[in-house]
DNA sequence: GATTCAGTTGCGTTATTGTGCAAGTGTTCT
DNA sequence: AGAACACTTGCACAATAACGCAACTGAATC
Protein backbone atom coordinates (compact mmCIF):
# COMPACT_ATOMS: atom_id res chain seq x y z
CA UNK A 1 0.00 0.00 0.00
CA UNK A 2 2.70 2.64 0.68
CA UNK A 3 3.84 3.38 -2.33
CA UNK A 4 7.26 5.27 -3.15
CA UNK A 5 7.22 6.16 -7.05
CA UNK A 6 4.61 8.43 -7.06
CA UNK A 7 4.27 11.28 -10.11
CA UNK A 8 4.06 14.43 -8.89
CA UNK A 9 0.69 14.89 -10.29
CA UNK A 10 -1.01 11.88 -8.60
CA UNK A 11 0.22 13.37 -4.98
CA UNK A 12 -1.91 16.58 -6.39
CA UNK A 13 -4.28 14.74 -7.12
CA UNK A 14 -4.76 12.79 -3.88
CA UNK A 15 -5.54 16.00 -2.17
CA UNK A 16 -7.96 17.53 -4.92
CA UNK A 17 -10.91 16.26 -2.41
CA UNK A 18 -12.16 18.08 -0.29
CA UNK A 19 -12.94 15.54 2.34
CA UNK A 20 -8.75 14.14 1.70
CA UNK A 21 -7.66 18.04 2.50
CA UNK A 22 -10.24 17.76 5.69
CA UNK A 23 -8.57 14.53 6.64
CA UNK A 24 -4.74 15.82 6.18
CA UNK A 25 -5.78 19.24 8.02
CA UNK A 26 -7.59 17.33 10.39
CA UNK A 27 -3.97 15.38 10.98
CA UNK A 28 -1.96 18.24 10.42
CA UNK A 29 -3.79 19.94 13.74
CA UNK A 30 -4.01 17.46 15.96
CA UNK A 31 -0.67 16.61 15.23
CA UNK A 32 -1.94 12.58 16.16
CA UNK A 33 -3.07 9.76 14.52
CA UNK A 34 -6.21 9.02 14.52
CA UNK A 35 -8.56 6.07 13.67
CA UNK A 36 -11.01 5.84 11.00
CA UNK A 37 -14.41 6.18 13.39
CA UNK A 38 -12.36 9.35 14.90
CA UNK A 39 -11.57 10.76 11.68
CA UNK A 40 -15.63 9.99 10.41
CA UNK A 41 -17.03 11.53 13.54
CA UNK A 42 -14.84 14.69 13.53
CA UNK A 43 -15.51 14.69 9.61
CA UNK A 44 -19.32 13.52 10.09
CA UNK A 45 -18.82 11.49 7.25
CA UNK A 46 -19.72 7.90 6.97
CA UNK A 47 -16.87 5.29 7.67
CA UNK A 48 -17.27 3.70 4.04
CA UNK A 49 -16.93 7.08 2.71
CA UNK A 50 -13.63 8.11 4.38
CA UNK A 51 -12.15 4.27 4.15
CA UNK A 52 -11.59 5.32 0.39
CA UNK A 53 -10.46 8.92 0.83
CA UNK A 54 -7.60 7.29 3.22
CA UNK A 55 -6.90 4.76 0.66
CA UNK A 56 -6.17 6.96 -2.01
CA UNK A 57 -3.77 9.51 0.85
CA UNK A 58 -2.42 6.41 2.00
CA UNK A 59 -1.76 5.31 -1.61
CA UNK A 60 0.41 8.46 -2.72
CA UNK A 61 2.32 8.64 0.06
CA UNK A 62 0.66 10.82 2.26
CA UNK A 63 0.04 9.13 5.02
CA UNK A 64 0.50 5.92 6.80
CA UNK A 65 -1.24 3.19 9.03
CA UNK A 66 -0.83 1.43 12.20
CA UNK A 67 -2.93 -1.45 13.45
CA UNK A 68 -3.55 -1.31 17.37
CA UNK A 69 -5.64 -3.86 18.66
CA UNK A 70 -9.27 -3.46 16.62
CA UNK A 71 -8.39 0.13 15.41
CA UNK A 72 -5.78 1.45 12.61
CA UNK A 73 -4.35 5.13 13.52
CA UNK A 74 -3.57 6.92 10.30
CA UNK A 75 -0.75 9.72 10.83
CA UNK A 76 0.63 12.07 8.18
CA UNK A 77 4.03 10.70 6.24
CA UNK A 78 6.34 13.98 6.40
CA UNK A 79 9.30 12.08 5.76
CA UNK A 80 10.85 13.78 2.27
CA UNK A 81 11.05 18.09 1.89
CA UNK A 82 8.54 17.94 -0.80
CA UNK A 83 6.41 16.85 1.69
CA UNK A 84 6.47 19.14 4.29
CA UNK A 85 6.98 21.84 2.04
CA UNK A 86 3.10 20.71 0.40
CA UNK A 87 2.01 20.45 4.07
CA UNK A 88 3.42 24.11 4.80
CA UNK A 89 1.56 24.86 2.62
CA UNK A 90 -1.78 23.50 3.35
CA UNK A 91 -1.72 24.87 6.54
CA UNK A 92 -1.00 28.00 5.56
CA UNK A 93 -3.92 27.95 3.03
CA UNK A 94 -6.50 30.25 4.96
CA UNK A 95 -9.43 28.53 6.19
CA UNK A 96 -12.51 30.87 5.16
CA UNK A 97 -15.07 28.05 5.71
CA UNK A 98 -14.16 27.16 9.31
CA UNK A 99 -14.32 23.86 8.39
CA UNK A 100 -10.85 22.54 9.98
CA UNK A 101 -11.84 24.55 12.82
CA UNK A 102 -15.01 22.44 12.77
CA UNK A 103 -13.82 19.09 12.52
CA UNK A 104 -10.95 19.80 15.17
CA UNK A 105 -13.34 20.76 17.32
CA UNK A 106 -15.75 17.72 16.61
CA UNK A 107 -12.52 15.83 17.49
CA UNK A 108 -11.53 17.28 20.71
CA UNK A 109 -15.12 16.48 22.02
CA UNK A 110 -14.78 12.25 21.15
CA UNK A 111 -11.24 12.79 21.88
CA UNK A 112 -12.05 12.82 25.16
CA UNK A 113 -13.49 8.99 25.63
CA UNK A 114 -9.96 8.43 24.22
CA UNK A 115 -8.30 5.77 26.86
CA UNK A 116 -4.83 5.94 27.18
CA UNK A 117 -4.39 8.33 24.43
CA UNK A 118 -6.16 5.94 22.13
CA UNK A 119 -9.21 5.13 20.65
CA UNK A 120 -11.96 3.00 23.25
CA UNK A 121 -15.51 3.50 22.46
CA UNK A 122 -17.16 2.54 25.47
CA UNK A 123 -19.67 1.19 22.36
CA UNK A 124 -22.47 -0.88 23.86
CA UNK A 125 -22.99 2.31 26.49
CA UNK A 126 -24.58 5.57 24.98
CA UNK A 127 -24.20 8.17 27.20
CA UNK A 128 -26.07 11.49 27.35
CA UNK A 129 -23.39 13.21 24.55
CA UNK A 130 -26.04 12.54 21.80
CA UNK A 131 -24.44 12.63 17.93
CA UNK A 132 -25.85 16.14 16.46
CA UNK A 133 -28.53 15.66 14.53
CA UNK B 1 -10.68 34.67 -14.80
CA UNK B 2 -8.46 35.87 -11.60
CA UNK B 3 -10.32 33.79 -9.34
CA UNK B 4 -9.43 34.78 -5.67
CA UNK B 5 -11.61 32.57 -3.50
CA UNK B 6 -10.55 28.84 -4.23
CA UNK B 7 -10.83 26.24 -2.35
CA UNK B 8 -7.68 24.12 -1.23
CA UNK B 9 -8.68 21.34 -2.85
CA UNK B 10 -9.27 22.94 -6.30
CA UNK B 11 -5.93 24.58 -6.24
CA UNK B 12 -4.79 20.71 -5.88
CA UNK B 13 -6.89 20.00 -8.36
CA UNK B 14 -5.18 22.30 -10.57
CA UNK B 15 -2.34 20.44 -9.69
CA UNK B 16 -3.36 17.15 -10.36
CA UNK B 17 -2.95 17.09 -14.10
CA UNK B 18 0.81 16.30 -15.38
CA UNK B 19 0.69 18.82 -18.25
CA UNK B 20 -0.25 21.71 -15.77
CA UNK B 21 2.75 20.07 -13.36
CA UNK B 22 5.04 20.15 -16.16
CA UNK B 23 3.82 23.73 -17.05
CA UNK B 24 4.27 24.70 -13.31
CA UNK B 25 7.38 23.05 -12.96
CA UNK B 26 9.12 25.32 -16.37
CA UNK B 27 7.83 28.46 -15.17
CA UNK B 28 9.69 27.32 -12.03
CA UNK B 29 12.97 26.72 -13.95
CA UNK B 30 12.57 29.59 -16.00
CA UNK B 31 11.58 32.03 -13.90
CA UNK B 32 9.87 33.95 -16.82
CA UNK B 33 7.08 34.49 -18.66
CA UNK B 34 6.52 32.31 -21.81
CA UNK B 35 3.63 32.30 -24.28
CA UNK B 36 1.74 29.41 -25.41
CA UNK B 37 3.64 27.98 -28.35
CA UNK B 38 6.52 28.61 -26.43
CA UNK B 39 4.89 26.48 -23.57
CA UNK B 40 3.75 24.20 -26.49
CA UNK B 41 7.25 23.41 -28.32
CA UNK B 42 8.69 23.16 -24.59
CA UNK B 43 6.18 20.55 -23.57
CA UNK B 44 5.57 19.07 -27.63
CA UNK B 45 1.86 19.49 -26.88
CA UNK B 46 -0.30 20.78 -29.13
CA UNK B 47 -1.49 24.42 -28.45
CA UNK B 48 -5.10 23.68 -27.96
CA UNK B 49 -4.38 21.23 -25.50
CA UNK B 50 -2.05 24.04 -23.07
CA UNK B 51 -4.54 26.46 -23.38
CA UNK B 52 -7.03 24.83 -21.66
CA UNK B 53 -4.78 23.83 -19.06
CA UNK B 54 -3.32 26.84 -18.86
CA UNK B 55 -7.10 28.02 -18.20
CA UNK B 56 -7.59 25.88 -15.48
CA UNK B 57 -3.95 26.90 -13.65
CA UNK B 58 -5.19 30.61 -14.19
CA UNK B 59 -9.05 29.71 -12.67
CA UNK B 60 -6.99 28.50 -9.59
CA UNK B 61 -5.47 31.30 -8.99
CA UNK B 62 -1.67 29.91 -9.90
CA UNK B 63 -1.13 31.34 -13.03
CA UNK B 64 -1.27 35.22 -14.18
CA UNK B 65 -1.19 36.33 -17.77
CA UNK B 66 -0.13 39.73 -19.78
CA UNK B 67 -0.93 40.40 -23.55
CA UNK B 68 1.82 41.75 -25.22
CA UNK B 69 0.88 42.04 -29.16
CA UNK B 70 -0.29 38.67 -30.47
CA UNK B 71 1.55 36.97 -27.22
CA UNK B 72 -0.13 36.44 -24.00
CA UNK B 73 2.64 35.77 -21.72
CA UNK B 74 2.01 33.34 -18.59
CA UNK B 75 3.92 33.42 -15.39
CA UNK B 76 3.38 32.03 -11.82
CA UNK B 77 1.74 33.95 -9.03
CA UNK B 78 3.44 33.77 -5.80
CA UNK B 79 2.34 36.26 -3.66
CA UNK B 80 1.00 34.53 -1.41
CA UNK B 81 2.63 32.24 1.63
CA UNK B 82 0.80 29.53 1.20
CA UNK B 83 1.82 29.20 -2.85
CA UNK B 84 5.28 29.83 -2.11
CA UNK B 85 4.99 26.82 0.04
CA UNK B 86 3.20 24.70 -2.51
CA UNK B 87 5.38 26.16 -5.34
CA UNK B 88 8.68 24.75 -2.98
CA UNK B 89 7.14 21.47 -2.96
CA UNK B 90 7.03 20.89 -6.61
CA UNK B 91 10.60 22.60 -6.99
CA UNK B 92 11.32 20.03 -4.12
CA UNK B 93 9.77 16.71 -5.99
CA UNK B 94 12.23 14.68 -7.60
CA UNK B 95 11.72 14.32 -11.00
CA UNK B 96 12.88 10.59 -11.80
CA UNK B 97 11.62 10.98 -15.37
CA UNK B 98 13.33 14.02 -16.23
CA UNK B 99 10.59 15.38 -17.97
CA UNK B 100 11.16 18.72 -16.71
CA UNK B 101 14.73 19.22 -17.77
CA UNK B 102 13.92 17.70 -21.18
CA UNK B 103 10.53 20.16 -21.43
CA UNK B 104 13.02 23.06 -20.00
CA UNK B 105 16.14 21.76 -23.03
CA UNK B 106 13.60 22.39 -25.32
CA UNK B 107 12.41 25.73 -24.16
CA UNK B 108 16.19 27.11 -23.64
CA UNK B 109 16.33 25.88 -27.46
CA UNK B 110 13.32 27.38 -28.54
CA UNK B 111 14.46 31.00 -26.69
CA UNK B 112 17.19 31.48 -28.52
CA UNK B 113 14.76 32.39 -31.31
CA UNK B 114 13.73 35.40 -28.92
CA UNK B 115 13.78 38.85 -29.28
CA UNK B 116 14.34 41.28 -26.63
CA UNK B 117 13.49 38.57 -24.45
CA UNK B 118 9.85 37.91 -25.93
CA UNK B 119 8.71 35.23 -28.57
CA UNK B 120 9.22 36.42 -32.00
CA UNK B 121 9.18 33.37 -34.41
CA UNK B 122 10.16 34.31 -37.74
CA UNK B 123 7.61 32.18 -38.69
CA UNK B 124 6.42 34.39 -41.72
CA UNK B 125 8.08 33.61 -44.73
CA UNK B 126 8.51 36.66 -46.70
CA UNK B 127 8.09 34.85 -50.11
CA UNK B 128 4.36 36.66 -50.44
CA UNK B 129 5.90 38.23 -53.62
CA UNK B 130 4.02 41.44 -52.40
CA UNK B 131 0.51 40.83 -54.20
CA UNK B 132 -1.45 43.77 -54.75
CA UNK B 133 0.50 46.91 -53.51
C1' DG C 1 -16.72 -21.09 17.18
C1' DA C 2 -19.88 -17.56 17.27
C1' DT C 3 -20.55 -12.71 17.87
C1' DT C 4 -19.18 -8.08 17.88
C1' DC C 5 -16.78 -4.45 16.10
C1' DA C 6 -13.61 -1.48 12.98
C1' DG C 7 -12.84 -1.19 8.65
C1' DT C 8 -13.11 -2.59 3.54
C1' DT C 9 -14.97 -3.39 -1.04
C1' DG C 10 -18.02 -4.93 -5.29
C1' DC C 11 -21.60 -3.08 -7.81
C1' DG C 12 -24.25 0.24 -10.37
C1' DT C 13 -25.05 5.11 -11.00
C1' DT C 14 -23.88 9.75 -11.71
C1' DA C 15 -20.75 13.58 -12.35
C1' DT C 16 -16.48 15.29 -13.84
C1' DT C 17 -12.42 15.40 -16.64
C1' DG C 18 -9.13 15.19 -20.63
C1' DT C 19 -9.04 14.88 -25.44
C1' DG C 20 -9.09 15.62 -30.87
C1' DC C 21 -11.04 17.97 -34.38
C1' DA C 22 -12.63 21.91 -36.45
C1' DA C 23 -14.40 26.34 -36.22
C1' DG C 24 -14.11 30.34 -33.74
C1' DT C 25 -11.95 34.82 -31.34
C1' DG C 26 -9.26 38.96 -31.55
C1' DT C 27 -4.93 41.20 -32.75
C1' DT C 28 -1.20 42.65 -35.92
C1' DC C 29 0.66 43.52 -40.35
C1' DT C 30 0.45 44.52 -44.98
C1' DA D 1 -9.75 45.99 -46.47
C1' DG D 2 -7.71 41.19 -46.05
C1' DA D 3 -4.39 37.76 -44.62
C1' DA D 4 -1.61 35.78 -41.15
C1' DC D 5 -1.03 34.71 -36.59
C1' DA D 6 -1.63 33.40 -31.44
C1' DC D 7 -4.86 31.63 -29.05
C1' DT D 8 -9.63 29.85 -27.68
C1' DT D 9 -13.68 26.97 -27.62
C1' DG D 10 -18.11 24.04 -29.01
C1' DC D 11 -18.90 19.51 -29.64
C1' DA D 12 -18.76 14.50 -29.11
C1' DC D 13 -16.57 10.82 -26.93
C1' DA D 14 -13.81 8.03 -23.73
C1' DA D 15 -11.82 7.57 -19.27
C1' DT D 16 -11.90 8.52 -14.63
C1' DA D 17 -13.81 9.66 -10.08
C1' DA D 18 -17.11 9.95 -6.12
C1' DC D 19 -20.98 8.03 -4.23
C1' DG D 20 -24.72 5.01 -1.54
C1' DC D 21 -25.93 0.67 -0.43
C1' DA D 22 -25.06 -3.70 1.16
C1' DA D 23 -22.14 -7.45 1.69
C1' DC D 24 -17.78 -8.50 3.11
C1' DT D 25 -13.03 -9.21 5.82
C1' DG D 26 -10.26 -9.75 9.79
C1' DA D 27 -9.19 -9.07 14.62
C1' DA D 28 -10.85 -9.20 19.34
C1' DT D 29 -13.92 -10.98 22.80
C1' DC D 30 -17.15 -13.98 24.72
Amino acid sequence: MHRVNVDLHELFQALADSHRVRIVKLLLLTKDELCLCELSEALDEPEYKLSRHVKILKSAGLLKSVRDGKWIYHSLVANENYLKAIFKGVGLFPDSEKTSETDYARFRKRAMKRKNGRCSLPSRIIDSTEKRA
